[in-house]
RNA sequence: GCAGCAGUAGCUCAGUUGGUUAGAGCACUAGUUUGUGGAACUAGGGGUCGGUGGUUCGAAUCCACCCUGCUGUACCA
């Protein structure tokens, strides 16, 4: 007996990932709704790729680790090692290079897809989602890398958020590259725990970031990090550089101007905004959602940014001789969805169907007779699909939300007039089989 | 990965210093007479008390290890 039950299939789902209910995806299909549309008004180009691609079409960034899911999921397939993809920006610059020659430049695209990273889920964010991409590719003019900027505002105001609600952060890999030279810094891997650091200030403030700079910091959990291990004098340049409000470097201050021409001004300069990536090479960005985000226990927390980008120049030309300067930006949508929904205005209408009683089998015909009017009708309608009691009935059209019943019993079958009922008033109405239609849409 | 906290019914939780057949609310199912939902009442189903091992006459309760979740932290292409 207990064999049998050790034998059961598990009913539980892999660590970081999640079954997703209709309200989540109504809102999901709202915010694709307007992204498609602006997308369409920017005038890109819609492009899938591919779940898997090989490991190394879309390892090139990955850390050199022996095994190659770390991070990432992966399986061998006849001696090849493939991956479900970790982004949309790198399977982009496979195909920017394996159709080189046929894609006229510059290159606008944008794609919606579903990506995977093996790593720890946290608040908001899973295993699977997801994400939202737009690039240029092929242009080193900067008016893309704005375009971007305005356009992810454009996406956000309309899926009803005000400008007091996000802020789109922007700064430039060139202004740390700078300071590194400022500071005689050199070492690579220095460079990056110092990019690390930086990238905390907005979380943690200046305080625990000059920790991080030097000899390390221990959390409030007492884990330790380790530090950049920088001298004072070193770490004072950095900080005063970072301090200033006004950007300097010459591909911001030209976003600049085109911003002010297109006269929006929900961005804000930031230089601790750092990116943790590698591969950018000119202007980067982020968007940050400035509302309260609760967990599901009512609990206030740290949502951080629901996306971001920047300029990759170097990226395509990885794969061979070709080079594509390009920029892009991405949006995970998951976390988009999951933080409007926490908007109590958010509210999706869904229709739900018209259900029609069985009282009797026999009269079946009747019924479907009157489902194919409505159904002709573009009304969602249904003949209800389960067995037992018109009181059963009444209960299922009541939780599913339906918006009435109709009763078409005996007594309606003698004079031919059915019975509907509006499921919000209680209220009941006999009505002629003619005007049922216009009727239930009153009703609806 | 590291650290802190937690795991009892589908959900939210109670369970006294270890002591009989482990409880409540909500949800679910059936019924409160024939064809009427959202309310009330009655009855019912449902738990290897996260898992394994140990201490004990006896463990949901104590100990060890493991698993899972939450939160922070690290990594994040």
């Amino acid at each position: 007996m207990t064999k049998e039950k050790n034998n059961k299939p598990l009913k539980e789902l892999p660590l970081g990932f999640v079954d997703r209910k209709e309200k989540e995806l109504l809102v999901r299909d709202f915010i694709i709704s307007n992204i498609k549309e602006i997308m369409i008004k920017y005038g890109f180009q819609y492009l899938e790729t591919p779940s898997f691609e090989y490991t190394d079409s879309i390892g090139k960034f990955l850390p050199d680790k022996d095994r190659p899911d770390e991070g990432v999921f992966s399986f061998k397939d006849e001696n090849k090692w493939l991956s479900l993809r970790y982004d949309l920006t790198a399977p982009l610059a496979r195909y920017i290079a394996k159709n080189y020659l046929e894609i006229s430049k510059p290159f606008k695209r944008y794609q919606l897809g579903t990506v995977w990273r093996n790593e720890k889920p946290g608040p908001g964010r899973f295993r699977e989602f997801l994400q939202f991409d737009a690039d240029f590719v092929g242009t080193n003019n900067l008016q893309a890398d704005a375009e971007l900027c305005i356009m992810i505002a454009e996406i956000l105001e309309k899926c009803g958020l005000s400008k007091e609600e996000y802020k789109v952060k922007i700064s430039s890999r060139k202004i740390t590259e700078e300071l590194f030279k400022k500071i005689n810094l050199s070492e690579n891997k220095q460079k990056l725990s110092v990019l690390r650091a930086l990238d905390k200030i907005d979380r943690l403030g200046w305080t625990e970031v000059r920790k991080l700079l030097s000899e390390g910091r221990k959390d409030k959990s007492g884990d330790f990090t380790d530090g950049a291990n920088l001298d004072k004098s070193k770490i004072e340049i950095i900080e005063k550089e970072l301090k200033k409000k006004k950007p300097v470097t010459d591909d911001l201050l030209e976003i600049l101007k085109i911003f002010k021409d297109y006269k929006f001004n929900n961005f804000e300069f930031d230089p601790s905004i750092i990116r943790g990536l590698e591969y950018y090479t000119g202007p980067i960005f982020e968007v940050n959602l400035k509302f309260d985000v609760t967990n599901s226990k009512g609990k206030v927390i740290q949502f951080g940014s629901i996306g971001g980008g920047g300029r990759y120049d170097n990226l395509v030309s990885n794969f061979g001789n070709y080079d594509a300067p390009a920029t892009g930006i991405s949006i995970g949508l998951d976390r988009l969805v999951y933080a409007l929904m926490q908007k109590k205005e958010f509210k999706i209408k869904q229709s739900k169907p018209v259900v029609i009683c069985v009282f009797d089998k026999n009269s079946m015909k009747e019924y479907i007779g009157l489902q194919t009017i409505l159904r002709s009708a573009s009304i969602s309608t249904e003949i209800y699909p389960g067995e037992g009691k018109l009181k059963k009935q009444m209960e299922y059209a009541n939780k599913i939300n339906a918006p009435a019943v109709i009763l078409y019993g005996e007594n309606e079958l003698k004079s031919g007039k059915p019975t509907i009922r509006n499921l919000s008033t209680g209220k009941e109405k006999s009505i002629s089989i003619k005007e049922l239609s216009y009727e239930i849409k009153k009703i609806i």
